[in-house]
RNA sequence: GGGCCUGUAGCUCAGUUGGAUAGAGCGCCUGGCUUCGAACCAGUAGGUCGGGGGUUCGAAUCCCUCCAGGCCCGCCA
């Protein structure tokens, strides 16, 4: 409700403004600093003073005065130096949300591609992987929430020199058969991704100290590739084993996803041809004949240095200008190989014909098989190179893609897109939006916790990269696992009373609350140094205190019940007056306002592209709640007609606090 | 050599895209549970917003410069 009314005054303005002084100014809005200021504020005559050239305050007090009555708000006051502060009709808004009305949405609801996840599938998920699972989930239940259709695509890169390596260590060190590795994969006492883990890691070791090694890898590329022998027998069975291995732990997080697109079948329903064919055709990649990429079909490095952008919004360039490319050195040091001189392609190759696939913008399509079916009834698809199911949705096609994948992968991220650019797909583009975040690290303190060795030189670093190779870091499992253990030992000293599997139920929704929460704090561009403790905390600003806070709030419903009274009819008891008369006083009145902000929270945490400014909204509702909570005892406010108010405040805030923490996938336990 | 990011309280981080008196959590200190259960609340202390210049009504935010740290720049993915 929030929204609606910012969106009418915004518009209001904006219409004022170009009939009265026929110019055009974007309006912002924002939220005083202070509450006695209002509930919106304009600092429009600030920059409307520059082109009228005159004083900011003096056209402040004119359009006051002269600007329309606007449905549902009150007021227009001239503040400080020239802003317009507005006030709302508090009746008319608390009426309003109690019979629910319009939702707003900012922009025109379309489909929306969103990949995250996105793990090799060659051993257990790491910390680091939380992060992209719970950033991109909470990107896809915002876009969700404002109307928007979301495909959720998990990319799997079966056939990659990560898969490869512990298939290299399967046959050639461990010496194990398919059938033996897929005895493993069946062993109940093994856990397969852990197992591979470990594996990995030894066989990075063996790689530096026998570089011959590095045969085997090529090896097995090949055969994977090739999808043929022991070899493309294993890596199906590892690759496919530790997929189920994540989807599993990602569940335990609440993250679903729709689609599976799998390497093997961009590969053999050669999707790149396709690609290729249309890169050649606009001269995007062109056959280099001397130098050092003699032979191999590159990008010219000028069609990424010189983006040629036109008409685009400066916002969306700044949000997404991070145009990183290489200026010095030969020219042709900065051109990017698409086809190496052996004629295979390479990854970012992949890469674009995939990224062209999303927005539906070439002839082929993949076949789609059932691949799991969720509890909630969702079904998981996975790409598959024949025989699909022809009851399988259309996939692909989207008008806007997010990319959830980490900074460091800007680069190659950048070539993509220039890839789209220079085929002349210029609106898709500007929709590729690598929705980018800094790496999870350790802390050497949580490194030394975790009896992880490090070197002098680590030592001494604020924080340690998690590496795959070198086996360092912390196993999402076992982070989760952890997180539920200490919340059971809280609940059980909480509720001795309480049945084991409710016990463990609840401990389980604060363990993920807390991991989602921790995950979703900070924003995209601060490189996590992952503490253990901080992590593990249940106190001050974490998911548990958002929790906890929506708990209180059902009790006081809940003990209504027990004590045998019923709550009261509000649509009949609660009318315009009654909320003008108990919304004049100020605590009520911003709790209230606060509650009903939720959808402008989202609208503006995607206008920054920033999911951590919903974790703070959630937060600083559970807050506003929690002081509100210890000044008001409703259950024992004498006054009836005061108490069927705040019954309806209870119940609202609830609502609206379970909504948002629904957004960031965490859930309102029964009791805490 | 180049590109991108970061630098704000003892620590970890926000800061509404240039607005009003720079905020929160943790930690420290003080106080509050026979209550809708304290995973909470109230309060104290803690700041040259990395340094310097500039732009203007107004700068933590934009520009320049210097310093410090991180990431990326392969016929690997």
């Amino acid at each position: 409700m929030f929204l609606v009314l910012a969106l009418r005054v915004r518009d209001a303005v904006a219409t004022h403004i170009r009939q009265r002084y026929a110019t055009e100014v974007s309006v912002v809005i924002e939220q005083p600093r202070q509450p006695e200021f209002g509930e919106l504020a304009l600092p429009v005559c600030f920059s409307l003073a520059k082109t009228l050239k005159r004083a900011p305050r003096q056209i402040a007090e004119e359009m006051v005065a002269e600007l329309p009555a606007i449905e549902g708000i009150a007021a227009f006051e001239v503040a400080g130096g020239g802003f317009i502060n507005v006030r709302f009709e508090r009746g008319a808004y608390g009426e309003s949300l109690l019979k629910q009305a319009a939702v707003a949405s900012a922009s025109s609801p379309q489909k929306i591609i969103v990949e995250h996840t996105n793990i090799n599938p060659n051993k257990a998920a790491h910390i680091g992987h939380l992060r992209n699972a719970v950033l991109g989930d909470t990107l896809v239940r915002m876009l969700r929430r404002l109307g928007n259709t979301v495909e959720v695509q998990n990319y799997i890169d079966n056939t990659g020199v990560q898969v490869a390596d512990v298939v290299v260590a399967f046959h050639f060190l461990e010496k194990k058969t398919p059938a033996e590795v897929q005895a493993l994969v069946n062993d109940p006492t093994l856990r397969f991704d852990y197992y591979c883990w470990d594996l990995y890691a030894r066989m990075s070791q063996h790689y530096a100290a026998e570089p011959a090694a590095k045969e085997w890898r090529a090896e097995t590329l090949h055969a994977i590739e090739a999808d043929e022998g022991d070899l493309a027998e294993t890596g199906r069975i590892v690759a496919d084993a530790v997929v189920k291995k994540h989807l599993g732990t990602m569940l335990r997080l609440d993250v679903e996803y729709d689609l599976l697109p799998r390497e093997s079948e961009i590969l053999h329903l050669r999707f790149w041809e396709s690609a290729f064919e249309l890169l050649k055709e606009r001269g995007a990649v062109v056959l280099e004949t001397k130098g050092k990429n003699a032979g191999c079909w590159i990008m010219p490095a000028h069609l990424f240095q010189e983006p040629g952008k036109k008409a685009t919004t400066p916002k969306e360039d700044l949000a997404e200008g991070e145009v990183g490319n290489p200026e010095a050195g030969n020219p042709e040091d900065q051109d990017k190989v698409i086809v190496r001189s052996n004629g295979t392609v390479t990854y970012v190759g992949k890469d674009i014909a995939y990224q062209l696939w999303k927005f539906g913008l070439i002839e082929k399509d993949f076949h789609y098989v059932p691949y799991r079916e969720y509890p909630d009834g969702r079904v998981l698809w996975a790409s598959a190179a024949s025989g699909g199911d022809a009851a399988a949705p259309a996939f692909g096609g989207g008008s806007k893609v997010y990319n959830v994948i980490d900074v460091r992968q800007s680069y190659l991220q950048d070539v993509v897109r220039a890839g789209l650019q220079s085929l002349g797909f210029e609106q898709q583009a500007r929709d590729s939006i690598h929705f980018s975040y800094e790496m999870v690290a350790l802390t050497p303190r949580c490194c030394a916790e975790l009896g992880i060795e490090l070197s002098e030189e680590d030592r001494k670093r604020s924080f340690v990269e998690v590496s795959g190779r070198k086996g360092l870091g912390v196993k999402a499992d076992d982070l989760i696992d952890m997180l539920i253990t200490k919340a059971l030992d809280e609940v059980r000293s909480r509720h001795a009373e309480t049945p084991e599997s409710a016990q463990r139920e609840i401990a389980t929704q604060i363990a993920i609350g807390a991991l989602r929460y921790f995950m979703l704090r900070f924003t995209r561009t601060t490189v996590i140094a992952f503490d253990l403790q901080e992590a593990l905390s249940f106190e001050g600003e974490t998911g548990p205190y958002v929790q906890y806070a929506a708990v209180r709030a059902r009790n006081i419903l809940r003990t209504l019940d027990d004590r045998g009274e019923t709550l009261p009819d509000f649509n009949k008891q609660l009318g315009p007056d009654a909320f003008e008369a108990q919304l004049a006083q100020e605590d009520f009145w911003q709790l209230l306002l606060e509650a009903s902000r939720g959808e402008w929270a989202i609208d503006r945490a995607l206008a920054a592209e920033e999911p951590a400014q919903i974790a703070r909204y959630a937060f600083q509702l559970a807050q506003a709640f929690n002081t509100f909570y210890h000044q008001h005892h409703i259950l024992n406010e004498p006054d009836a007609r005061k108490k069927t108010f705040l019954l309806w405040m209870a119940q609202f805030f609830v609502r609206e606090l379970t909504r948002v923490l629904d957004t960031m996938g965490i859930a309102a336990p029964k009791v805490m």
